[in-house]
DNA sequence: TATAGGACCC
């Protein structure tokens, strides 16, 4: 049989490489294997175990059993098992293989790649005591030396958040290479200490690939999105090959950004360089369209996909939902589950959001139950806070409250913020006090707990009671986070902030925000002076002009995009009422599509109307009067500049009369996504 | 066989 180890691999084994992906065909050649005696050979043996655990995660159990099927297994079927045990639902099994690897008493002996993968085990556990425990091992046996245990030690701890232990094995090391300084960059930027990552990257005395990724993916993952695009033009500039993983990681940046031209610029290179787009990659650009807005990109990036795993579906739904598109994303949910693809908790998020923002109570409630008992699923936080939503914007407050009082785990902070939500378009006082009461008891710097309820106080004109839940955020320190929106122009990313007056372009933008307030005024509009809407960032404001982050970007965008050319802003916030009506209208008489992308949504404005509909409203810090007027009396979609009279009359004379609409009269804006 | 390894919800 000593042949064998002069080919790379046994035909045999190719096959189930290759065409064997059915548990039948696998049995097929396994049977043949046992028949003919070859898996005896241990060499080959090792080949089959391997090459079954390594392209067939799901049948570890089968390749386990087949290490069995050879009375001298070598350390290499040993080292394949566990290696794929530690990516595997249960990576504690990869410990009893390595248990019983010792056992085995004869040749096999645990060697450098047996360690690289124990470390991954203990990595994905996050247990320190078994961390402890095969770093002891490593030095008993003598492969602290070995530059690839190295860097799987640092990566190990930096995954535990022991940035002094990867710090201290690193230090250890006389003469670190590239691995192991990679490995340290990664740990570094893992940890948060990106600066420090950087550094380190930046003394590098040569880098290939996998570190220019390293320090790209760090930055992505730290949510320097800015500095991962920059790395990446540097990385070009400096010519060095972009591979798969680098695009993933640029798109993913991109995505966080908004940055819808840099994306685009990524999938056109794909095309141009001939890059197979494999499932990751499709999965990432579909991501990055749906979060810059251009949902049905994303949907065509979806459809020409031949490979589709729970990633790429949950990932369509998810944008679906997240621009408005509730039923498309639970007909797509129809055909994911007559595709055989089993969903998993993420994908029930998307889905639930779908329904939340279809307005669909009865089949929200339905699919909630169906996770377990068809699924096996149990919920998580994001999913009650979900059902809650659900129940809450349609008036259900009581049984919202009931859903909380009956959850099976303690009740989070965004469970209450969707009650709290509720009870501020729904008017309810005293359901919103206990709400925020309980949110402020969990985390007593939530900001959107405090503006939310002082919202609900103005509702009913409760004026002390609102400078009350003023004076009391300033008490205890509690600050609303800046809001700062970006937007990209000629693949530039530009921030702004409130009141921001840095940008070189100021004085333009100065001017361009003057002429704006003018035409508004000209056009019937009236600035939000109501003071029903407590908004924190109105203290913010340093004039009469509206500085808020979102309306410098517009005019920004305006000055520098050409005509007809839609303007793009993503924001850290939610938008504001008035800034939500305001963009609006300059969609309208600046005759420019205007794509906001908010905390949690999209608002797409064209023509004075934005597509948002109800879904305005979403969960904690929000302002949710827009829908109910948005719609007010009709079928159909006032225009914006109507409404925003309208809304200025009905506000002034009625705040408490708002009416929160049917939603079965929201009549979808957008197109569909197809 | 190993170092980067990424994508869906947060």
């Amino acid at each position: 049989m000593s042949h064998f180890r002069c080919i790379a691999k046994h035909p045999t084994i190719s096959l189930v490489e290759s065409s064997c992906t059915s548990l039948r065909q696998i049995n097929q050649v396994h049977t043949q294997l046992l028949i003919t005696g070859l898996l005896d050979d241990p060499f080959l043996h090792a080949q089959f175990v391997a090459s079954i655990a390594l392209k067939h995660p799901n049948l570890l159990d089968y390749s386990t059993r087949a290490l069995d099927q050879n009375p001298n297994p070598t350390v290499f079927a040993f080292n394949s098992l566990i290696r794929a045990n530690s990516k595997s639902p249960n990576p504690q099994k990869s410990f009893q293989l390595y248990n019983k690897l010792l056992k085995s008493g004869h040749n096999p002996y645990p060697d450098n790649y047996t360690f690289t993968f124990l470390v991954r085990t203990c990595a994905q556990l996050l247990d320190c005591e078994a961390s402890r425990a095969v770093h002891a091992c490593v030095m008993k046996r003598g492969f602290e030396t070995d530059p690839h245990v190295q860097s799987g030690l640092i990566y190990m701890y930096a995954e535990m958040g022991l940035l002094g232990c990867a710090r201290k094995v690193f230090d250890e090391i006389p003469l670190p290479d590239l691995v192991t300084l990679t490995a340290m960059v990664t740990a570094c930027a893992k940890s948060g200490h990106v600066g420090f990552a950087r550094g380190l990257f930046d003394s590098m005395p040569e880098k290939d690939p996998v570190a220019w990724n390293a320090m790209i993916s760090g930055y992505a993952q730290c949510g320097q999105s800015r500095e991962a695009l920059d790395m990446f033009n540097l990385m070009q500039m400096e010519g060095v090959r972009i591979n798969e993983v680098t695009l993933v990681s640029v798109l993913s940046a991109c995505s966080h950004l908004g940055a819808l031209d840099q994306g685009r610029w990524a999938h056109a290179y794909i095309g141009r360089k001939k890059i197979t787009v494999t499932v990751t990659l499709g999965t990432a650009l579909i991501d990055m369209y749906a979060k810059c807005g251009d949902v049905n990109k994303a949907m065509e990036v979806f459809w020409g996909m031949r490979e589709k795993n729970v990633y790429t579906w949950s990932s369509a739904m998810g944008g679906l939902a997240m621009n408005g598109l509730g039923h498309e994303c639970l007909e797509l949910f129809a055909l994911m589950k007559q595709e055989r693809v089993l969903p998993n908790e993420v994908t029930f998020v998307s889905i639930l959001r779908g329904c939340s923002v279809a307005g669909l109570v009865e089949e929200g409630r339905m699919h909630f139950y169906s996770m377990r008992k068809e699924f096996g699923l149990e919920p998580i936080f994001e999913h009650y806070g979900c059902m809650v939503d659900l129940y809450g914007r349609v008036g259900r407050l009581n049984e919202a409250l009931d859903f909380i009082n009956k959850m099976p785990v303690k009740p989070h902070a965004g469970a209450w913020g969707a009650l709290l939500n509720a009870c501020r378009i729904h008017k309810n006082t005293k359901l919103g006090e206990l709400a925020s009461r309980k949110i402020v008891e969990l985390e007593s710097k939530n900001h959107g707990a405090y503006v939310l309820l002082s919202n609900i106080y103005a509702d009913s004109k409760n004026w002390d009671r609102v400078s009350n839940v003023r004076q009391t955020m300033k008490a205890k320190g509690v600050r609303k986070l800046p809001g700062c929106s970006i937007i990209e122009v000629n693949g530039e990313v530009h921030e702004f902030v409130v009141g921001d007056k840095s940008h070189p372009r100021y004085g333009e933008i100065e001017a361009k925000l003057e002429e704006i307030s003018k035409r508004l005024k000209s056009s019937g509009y009236v600035a939000n002076t109501f003071p029903v809407l407590f908004d924190l960032e109105e203290e913010e404001k340093e004039d009469a002009l509206c500085q808020h982050s979102e309306r410098i970007a517009i005019a920004f965008g305006l000055i520098s995009l050409k005509e007809g050319v839609p303007i793009r802003i993503v924001k850290n916030l939610r938008v504001c009422w008035d800034c939500h009506a305001v963009t609006a209208i300059i969609s309208d008489i600046y005759n420019r599509e205007i794509i906001v992308r908010d905390r949690n949504r999209f608002h797409h404005y064209k023509d004075g109307a934005c597509s948002c509909k109800g879904a305005f409203s979403y969960s904690l810090f929000i302002y949710p009067l827009l829908p109910s007027i948005y719609y007010l009396g009709m079928g159909e979609p006032l225009r914006m500049i109507d409404i925003v009279q309208k809304a200025a009359g009905i506000m002034v004379h009625e705040q408490g009369s708002v009416l929160v609409l049917p939603r079965l009269l929201f009549q979808p804006v957008d197109s569909s996504p197809r």
